[in-house]
DNA sequence: TGTAGTTGTCCACAATATGGAATATAAACT
DNA sequence: AGTTTATATTCCATATTGTGGACAACTACA
């Protein structure tokens, strides 16, 4: 666990530290677990773990092991409440999602991955516990992919050096070079691809979204199961870029 | 802004209080707006607000707005993974969804508010920006009701006098009195009930759900638009109650 | 060009968070 | 039952950390 990198904030970034903890755990943790796993004396833990419980932001079980609590179900709902692309995209993406037939994404950029924030399915079962809100590599997904590729490339690089590039499935690129490659050839193109890179059995498009300023704020895909893929990538893509192009412009960005 | 309970954590129960001020705010509030409503000094909430950024727990909008962050929105669908209810109830909602054709909900309680964690619509059109996440008072709600009426006589007492019973809508029953035989009642008769008092044009039957200890642990509303309301009240509260019961009977709940 | 409002930074100071030590409680083994 | 080991919890002196007064820069409006 690193702590801090804001002046004056350690107790903060150390609690903070304390609830992702809890949120990765691969099931609730104990404080037993949690003293290993952080690098945090007993005391201290204790009072974060009871600060964290104070405020909502962590339950503890019967079996005393701890698990992230309700508080934070109700500021997601605020949060995605503010936000700006998502009512901005709906309607595009929708509209994507008949044009290909297939689910479609819509992520941001977030502490070196991305997160769903939106998605549309054919069959509309969509509910938040599927989708919404999971964080997902940039190495292994086009939206990852798409968003690296229409960052300034000096960015583009100072981001994948932070990377660890862990295979996520028995196909993921995990080395510099190769991603490297994949990414210009996304810039190229105008849009990224991944095959069973990221999910088994999954192929996606993926395209970004800029505001005003040029830089990208979010990006978009199309996930294929590969049976059904269409031979034509332009058949996904071509729609994918115009939306993409679209949403963009509804953020004020002006193409040059 | 009240400072924590819990010794020894001031500076992250600050923090934790300017990131619900910004989730709460009409509108996404500047620096200016936050030095009035905190009482914090100009450095301390610059400090506060940077480490919340640093999280990406709170971004900043190009007009040097606050809004709360996508980081939020992962931590919140791992909350949600990580509830042991809702898959537990899962089914036996959709069949009371079934039961009764219209809209059910499973809340939770915190800090003094129910949370809504799940949602049945008769058309399934839910998503989670809809519903899932808010957060409703308890003395205006069929869940709310349905709780407090659950819990032991003391403790409901006792959270009855920290609530400020504002007036949701015109209809809301906004004394203590009023409210205590409204509970009452709930309590014998064993559902809640509610007509525009929350939500005008809606009327709500509640009913809790009960862990081994018998001490509630999350209540179900059925929400009727009141002009198709069935006369009977039965029509939808023997499913309410049976259903309620059948999850609670999972969660360990033994009937004396 | 002045006045008011907002944004941002510095740094001495003390209040706050820290962790070692001691204690209590519960499980595990003899 | 008796002893050991692991785990949970409280106390409190200490200095590290967070604090806020003061100052500066920038903008907007009159």
């Amino acid at each position: 666990m690193v702590d801090s990198k804001v002046q004056g904030a350690q107790s903060f970034s150390r609690s903070i530290a304390v609830l992702n903890l809890i949120a990765d755990a691969a099931r609730p943790p104990a404080m037993a677990e949690l003293v290993q796993q952080s690098d945090l004396t007993r005391p201290t833990l204790y009072r974060i773990v009871a600060s964290l419980q104070a405020e909502d932001l962590v339950r503890q079980t019967p079996e005393q092991r701890f698990v992230l609590g309700p508080q934070l179900i109700a500021l997601a709902h605020r949060a995605l409440a503010q936000n700006d692309i998502r009512p901005v995209a709906r309607e595009a993406l929708s509209t994507l999602r008949d044009e290909t037939g297939e689910t479609v994404h819509l992520a941001v950029f977030s502490q070196n991955a991305m997160i769903y924030i939106d998605k549309f399915e054919s069959t509309q079962t969509v509910r938040m516990a599927s989708e919404v809100g999971t964080r997902v590599p940039l190495h292994s997904t086009s939206v990852g992919r798409a968003y690296l590729a229409a960052l300034p490339e000096d960015q583009c690089r100072e981001l994948l050096e932070g990377l660890s590039l862990a295979a996520v499935t028995k196909r993921t690129s995990t080395t510099k070079t190769r991603l490297g490659k994949v990414i210009t050839e996304a810039r190229e193109v105008g849009y990224s691809y991944e095959e069973e890179e990221n999910e088994p059995g999954i192929a996606c498009f993926g395209a970004p979204i800029f505001d005003a300023t040029g830089l990208p704020i979010a990006a978009v895909s199309v996930s294929v199961p590969v049976f059904r893929r269409q031979e034509e990538s332009e058949f996904y893509c071509r729609p994918l870029r115009a939306r993409c192009l679209e949403i963009s412009a509804l953020c004020g960005y002006q193409e040059r």
